[in-house]
DNA sequence: ACCAGAATGTGTAACGTTTCATGCCATGTT
DNA sequence: AACATGGCATGAAACGTTACACATTCTGGT
């Protein structure tokens, strides 16, 4: 007897195509099955719009084809673009994701990890900027922009060729003088290293050059200070500034122009990361981070099973996109 | 005998407890438990690093903890806004969110659908533009910004308020003549009420208006044409701009730049939406949407079970923000 | 015609929970 | 002292699947 209003199951197809639950599994997971049996259950499945149940499969499988993916937020576009394209590449190979916004929270950040470990998800891509959270050993962990122990693989950018890149870029737009503005640094991440190759291009290329760090936390304010103790007789010291965000980038184009100074014709601005306006375009010259890249990296390491040892450390490489606020349309 | 090196069960705890496996149950439920047996059961979770297995747990009670939150992208700044927050609220819940990006494709809309219904999760909040998606009556569903049928809650900003509000401001802001800027509707898309908002507001201040409408899946290319057909002599026809999106208005921005007018000098702008740009700051003045309000109706409309009537339609209040494309700061 | 062996379908145990009927014990009543 | 009562812990069944051991049918070789 039917149950009568309820989703069908194994059972209820089985009877329907008068055959074994067993069956009716082989045929579901495309194992090998008669044509004919195989037939009459496709149509039974077909007919009671049958779908199995990922719960009880996940309960039996002790596999849940689902990924966890922890982020600080899906606000900001960089985030939000990183999440999206995860999810794409999640999804071509059947998985799901499980969004887990952090705030950069460690309790919940732990939170999500000690769910993966007990099983609920089959693995975790983090991209979190905290030192001290623990995973152990048999988790499935990979790491976006900040390198983790040696177990754990890391997919970032390349930026150290990045900000070698960026101040290449400066260099060949006629720049005399340039600064780089970056926040507070904690030690293993990746990003940081978009310092030494912007140090490497300079040098390179015979560019002088000032850093300003900003104190981690401290309001962007220190920007101000700073170039505004570069200002001399009404002019900028610097014709080229390489920010170490777009975010960045975006605070110190509203600077400049209290400033009256005009950009790109007095000072040069470079962001990174690639981040679009909601107009489509970019918000600056920047470094373009390529994130449909880091994502397709960071769930093929996750889901590879038989690779043969996972590297640490995967570097994807960057581009350089004009945005209006550099001088290549002079150079036309 | 136990198990070496897999996760925990509850079978684990009763015996580590010396209780029946029952009794860990209701201690995990919080369930009334004998002083004596609960605080043994309490140890012996903790000692054993006990977690509830969610599938084994969702098999049972055919209840998951999890919803899907169908959107088109989380690129998009609203987008992933709108992600962030119903994370929050979902969480706040002890819920979970399984992150659908659907690019509005309607086919992977009614794959997510459909999964709902079969239980894989409680029920979805959705924002589609997809007007022939087939939900089936016992699906817990919360729509966003589109109306789908009386048996579905739909959530959305006050958008009629907002246009009129759009309206208001540019009159009080001292504009002569002003237009509206849209893209092409679909019918029961609740932002469509942003245009008779609009139109009221300005009859009732006497403010003289036109109205242009991209034709669907056109280019912006329209704009430019509309307003280039409305300049005279070098000044354009209006001194005030409602733009029905952020997005459109960043656009059109870009257009007025081009064309040498300057906002908020020549040409005062207003968009819908809200959205911050990477630096935090509003990309132009704005109908606020007030996302976080949005997120945590929707949550509340699908978990509240018992709601006697679900209502077919929540307005929430918009508020305006200026954001340097209008002239508030002249009037002090 | 018979039988070995391959091929293919069947049935059942197990995954980790929750729930409910059952039974035990202690308390309180007459 | 005997019994009714209620409070609690117990253990087994069930949720829907997979996988494995077993049973059955089919094929082809002698």
């Amino acid at each position: 007897m039917n149950k009568v209003n309820s989703t069908p199951t194994m059972k209820d197809v089985a009877a329907e195509a008068g055959v074994a639950l067993g069956t009716v599994s082989k045929v579901v997971n495309g194992l090998p099955v008669g044509d004919t049996y195989k037939t009459r259950v496709e149509e039974a499945i077909k007919k009671l719009n049958y779908q199995v149940n990922s719960y009880a499969q996940g309960l039996k499988l002790q596999k849940t084809r689902t990924v966890a993916f922890l982020i600080p937020n899906t606000k900001e576009p960089f985030y939000g673009a990183l999440a999206y394209y995860i999810n794409i590449a999640l999804l071509k190979r059947k998985y799901r994701m499980l969004l887990c916004s952090t705030d950069s929270d460690m309790g919940q950040e732990q939170e999500y990890i000690k769910m993966a470990q007990n099983n609920k998800v089959d693995g975790i891509i983090g991209l979190t900027y905290n030192p001290d959270l623990v995973i152990e050993e048999g988790t499935p962990f990979v790491a976006i922009d900040r390198s983790m122990g040696s177990k754990i693989p890391c997919v970032a950018s390349d930026n150290f060729a990045g900000g070698q890149l960026a101040a290449e870029k400066l260099a060949d737009l006629g720049c005399r003088k340039v600064a780089f503005l970056r926040t507070g640094a904690s030690l293993n991440n990746e990003p940081n290293k978009r310092r030494s190759g912007f140090e490497n291009g300079c040098l390179s290329r015979n560019l002088p050059y000032e850093m300003k760090i900003l104190n981690d936390g401290d309001p962007y304010q220190e920007f101000d200070d700073f170039l505004i103790s570069h200002m001399k007789d009404g002019k900028l010291e610097f014709d080229g500034l390489f920010c170490v965000t777009d975010g960045i980038a975006y605070y110190i184009m509203k600077v400049l122009r209290r400033m009256k100074l005009r950009v790109p014709e007095d000072v040069q601005v470079i962001g990174f990361d690639g981040v679009k306006n909601v107009g489509g375009d970019y918000i600056c010259s920047t470094i373009v981070q390529p994130v449909p890249e880091i994502a397709e990296m960071c769930v093929e390491l996750l889901l590879q099973e038989n690779m043969p040892v996972k590297p640490p450390l995967v570097c994807l490489p960057v581009t350089y996109a004009c945005g209006g606020t550099t001088l290549e349309h002079m150079k036309e």
